[in-house]
DNA sequence: GTAAACAAGACCAAAATAGTCTTGTTTATG
DNA sequence: CATAAACAAGACTATTTTGGTCTTGTTTAC
């Protein structure tokens, strides 16, 4: 199905909070809340989101997230990197920890790499506040955005 | 890391050793000691091309399969479509059988279709022909192709 | 009628993913 | 300086998905 997995999805919900509140730090409780996911998730969410550089945390009793950088400045591709590492249809592309077998034979690696490139690119060329940014239609959405999944009820 | 699953790597595999014998009816036990897989497996693999129609089978004593189109005309996406299902990064997309449960305050689902779109005909502009195609690098490639994986010794 | 091949689906195993829990560290506040 | 609120990190478990095998059935050449 090609889809991306569901921390993907969970850590664009918090991104998408995040965003919808522009200034303010948020308890990784509060996002939880917003995003109708479990604290736990969250955090783990966020624990990514940090390692990329996406959000900024601030520790202690006052402390929170929030966007590290603007929303606009942030691809759909960085949060799928960010989660899911690098972006990549076969395991033998370029970075791939595990070289192709038959790697100076591997007379594919070109035409894979180009998919790659075309598929990275387009994911490149959509930013969040792209996503997010139909204000205007559903100015409600952003209160409280959500998906698809409606988890923790598994 | 958005990569496709195994399945579908072997079925261009199977696909590239029928478009290295053009003419010839292969028997799944034939494709499989080519394609370095087990007999089953390649069934398996045979039986969702050819429900794709991407190759064609005869039964009986003399059966086998070939190519029921040119590999000229096989798309990656055609491949991928027929293995995986329909090529969407979200589960609330257009043909999704889970629709959006915010459906329509999904703020989201205009640009997720624009970015399947884009992935799609990513994959759609790269034919089998073209993946396969540097054989004047590696005539001898076309003989056995062979990718990542050794399977069937996991 | 027998054997070689495809057909289909049930079923089991393994791997990846999701989610939870525990423990530790930081820091504002009374 | 003790406490509570928050982040941090990672171990662990459960679930889901994927991969692979096996069995049974159908078709057809000889």
């Amino acid at each position: 199905m090609l889809r991306l997995n569901r921390m993907t999805d969970y850590a664009i919900l918090v991104l998408g909070v995040l965003h919808g509140r522009p200034g303010q730090l948020l308890s990784s409780a509060q996002i939880a809340q917003h995003a109708q996911l479990t604290q736990a998730t969250v955090a783990k969410t966020i624990k990514a989101l940090v390692a990329a550089g996406l959000i900024t945390t601030i520790r202690g009793t006052k402390g929170g997230c929030a966007l590290a950088i603007p929303a606009s400045k942030i691809s759909i591709a960085d949060v799928i990197e960010a989660i899911e590492g690098p972006i990549a249809l076969t395991a033998c592309a370029e970075g791939a920890d595990e070289p192709c077998s038959v790697q100076q034979g591997c007379f594919m690696s070109g035409s894979w790499n180009q998919i790659n490139g075309a598929i990275r690119s387009a994911l490149d060329g959509v930013s969040l506040s792209d996503l997010f940014n139909p204000t205007n239609l559903f100015p409600a959405a952003l209160e409280m955005p959500k998906h698809t999944e409606t988890p923790s009820q598994t």
